[in-house]
DNA sequence: AAAGTATATATGTTTATTCATATATGTAAA
DNA sequence: TTTACATATATGAATAAACATATATACTTT
């Protein structure tokens, strides 16, 4: 992983968040990083599938729905930084929980329940 | 710090090498810097100052030459990121070291002797 | 010591370039 | 056909580059 590419996709506010969001909920699909976001759909969309092509996401389509995960192949330095960021950091992702614990409904994830 | 800033500060290509070479050499002075880069002078000065505003480095004036250095009271998590990025992007860097060694009548810094 | 000169660094201003946004529209699953 | 998601295009805003120039220290010469 180029580092400055790395760097790049951290470096935008709707990118970041959506970056430590996903870390720390271990998967989020669009819909629920639109409402945690409070942003439009597209733009979410856009945002999350240029961090695919950099190789920061994975995507998985489960019916309606596609969750985004963070690459489990990513180098251990990226995953690092990424895992610290998001540790040292909650309070700036504080307004986006609150969105996303306001949203109800949300889709179940096979992994997550039991 | 705030996280976005940070990351915006290690997104662009100059900066990130001065801050790994900084890190990897403990201080450097403008005029090694923009050897190390193949830049312009003004493009090193005025880079620099920025990560200096944002709190990532530190100045000091040594009769004609400024040398800067990571900023010592940095959040941990900030230095972290660094430090880990620079231990595993030495390859990154290698064109920068090379200019940096045939760089003769390098400054004197008053802590690396002896 | 004063004046002039060279070297090192910083900054103001204009011009390019990159990047993000918004709107509209397209595709896929239920 | 409704819900969920993706993408294309045009536009605008933020950012970086280049060039000129200013300042600050050191070095010379008289």
């Amino acid at each position: 992983m180029n580092p400055l590419r790395f760097f790049k996709c951290l470096s935008d506010d709707t990118r970041l968040r959506m970056i430590l969001l996903i870390v720390s909920e271990g998967e989020l699909c669009v819909g629920e990083l639109t409402t945690a976001l409070s942003e439009i759909q597209p733009k979410i969309s856009r945002h999350l599938s240029q961090l695919k092509k950099c190789g920061l996401l994975t995507d998985r389509r489960q019916g309606q729905w596609v969750f985004y995960g963070l690459n489990s192949e990513l180098p251990d330095w990226c995953k690092q930084v990424i895992q610290q960021t998001c540790d040292e950091n909650q309070d700036f992702l504080k307004e986006n929980y609150k969105q996303l614990c306001e949203l109800t409904n949300r889709p179940v994830r096979p992994g997550t329940c039991c």
